[in-house]
DNA sequence: TCAATCAATCAATAAATCTTGATGGTCAAA
DNA sequence: TTTGACCATCAAGATTTATTGATTGATTGA
């Protein structure tokens, strides 16, 4: 079985697109470091409320963040499961058969 | 230091963004089984020939792919160094602080 | 050389994504 | 209950990206 069947590939390609903008690796290094509430992000990337909040629903409608709200404010958190399952596709796409192929038909 | 800040943030955003496309992952897995010409690939996708083509540009000028000619036909195959570096740089994300984090300044 | 095959590139259009500023909703302190 | 803080959502426009069909370049065999 291929590394990709066992993943619904549309799921996957919104793993990647989510982590396909420079923004949103900003937003995903910080809170590598641990949860941050909305306000810490804005102050940290020096950007627009209404543009951050577009790049966090970016990230956790794809399922790489999650939020709790606690009082005002909303706190951003990596959803590690999540990203378990990306770093596991990555992994299996290593180690195999990088040299020749199956026979060209051309 | 960040796991971002080790690699540069737009090269890492070119990564993603290479695998953020269902074509291009259903190629990316195509290849992890070993290299192919593009005919192979037109013929299994079930696509245009131009529409591959951009796919694989795509994918190779992100590094994701290499390329060789053979006569008539032309090889991609997984640039084996460039999925190690996208690996480790989702690995990095994982086991760091995902509880509590730095007081808010809100 | 000529013709055919394989594949990249180009131009035009279509579609998706991002940015910005305005508006609305929720919560808590006064 | 009013006000202000925090954040999501919406609408409009700008930018990027993807698709399609046509063209071009390179290579091989006749």
């Amino acid at each position: 079985m291929t590394t990709v069947s066992k993943v619904d590939i549309g799921r996957a390609a919104r793993w990647f697109h989510a982590f396909s903008d420079e923004t949103r690796l900003e937003i995903i290094d910080r809170l590598s470091a641990g949860e941050q509430c909305v306000c810490d992000l804005t102050d940290a990337l020096q950007t627009g409320q209404s543009r951050l909040s577009f790049h966090l629903k970016t990230l956790k409608d794809a399922g790489i963040l999650q939020d709790r709200r606690e009082g005002r404010w909303i706190y951003y958190s990596l959803n590690q499961e999540t990203i378990k399952e990306v770093a596991e596709f990555v992994q299996s796409l290593r180690s195999r058969g990088s040299g020749s192929s199956a026979a060209s038909r051309c």
